[in-house]
DNA sequence: ACAAATCGTAAGCGATGACTTACGGTAAGT
DNA sequence: ACTTACCGTAAGTCATCGCTTACGATTTGT
């Protein structure tokens, strides 16, 4: 998906901590609120958030609701910073390349 | 650097627009504010922010100061975001493997 | 049928953040 | 030396965001 709206979601350290807790596997939500320092409607918007950024699934499994982590959307982020990556790298080489030729005004 | 820092520098996306100017190489203030929607000031303030989270070098150059992307800021974002994709991609396999094996319930 | 559990949503509040204008400071040009 | 260009910082304003409490909906258990 967008990965705009991954890396504002991803920015917030609570819906961080909430990935964190996701990483081995779905859970409900009175599972992931458990321990946290926010209430648990608190929980409920920030995996609206998450998951409207496409970084988490929702599956409902009778009374609970069960959360897990979205690959695709934290691939959408990587490719993202991938790119970043690599240009940031070969403008880094050309810079440092410039001044090896004694280009250090212009 | 810390990568929760980076993450939230790139959350804004006049900060992401700036960082997409410096792809392919440093540039002055000036240079940078041209052409964006906000004043002058705004972009300096948020290559202060983009600074502060490792994601920027500054390299005065006279008059002028030059501001690039540093790889060393983007790498740690790169990283976390790796480590999440190896779980989410464990969990999501390991959740598979219980469905196939009939765990729909529990 | 009734009670309890699980969860999402609405309304309201306080804090954080992005922006503007105004100003000061340093380097370059004449 | 004086002016101009380039840039960072301070103060203040306005919107956004994360949080809480209160409530309603749906499902499970008795």
């Amino acid at each position: 998906m967008n990965y705009e709206d991954a890396i504002v979601a991803l920015a917030d350290p609570t819906r961080r901590t909430i990935i964190d807790k996701l990483r081995g596997g779905g859970l409900p939500v009175g599972a992931i609120a458990e321990g946290l320092p926010v209430s648990r409607p608190a929980v409920s918007q920030h995996l609206r958030v998450l998951s409207d950024a496409g970084l988490l699934h929702v599956t409902p499994k009778g009374n609970k609701r069960l959360y897990s982590i979205a690959p695709e959307g934290v691939d959408s982020l990587r490719r993202y910073l991938d790119s970043l990556w690599d240009d940031a790298l070969a403008a880094f080489a050309r810079a440092a390349e410039d001044q090896a030729k004694g280009k250090t005004d212009e």
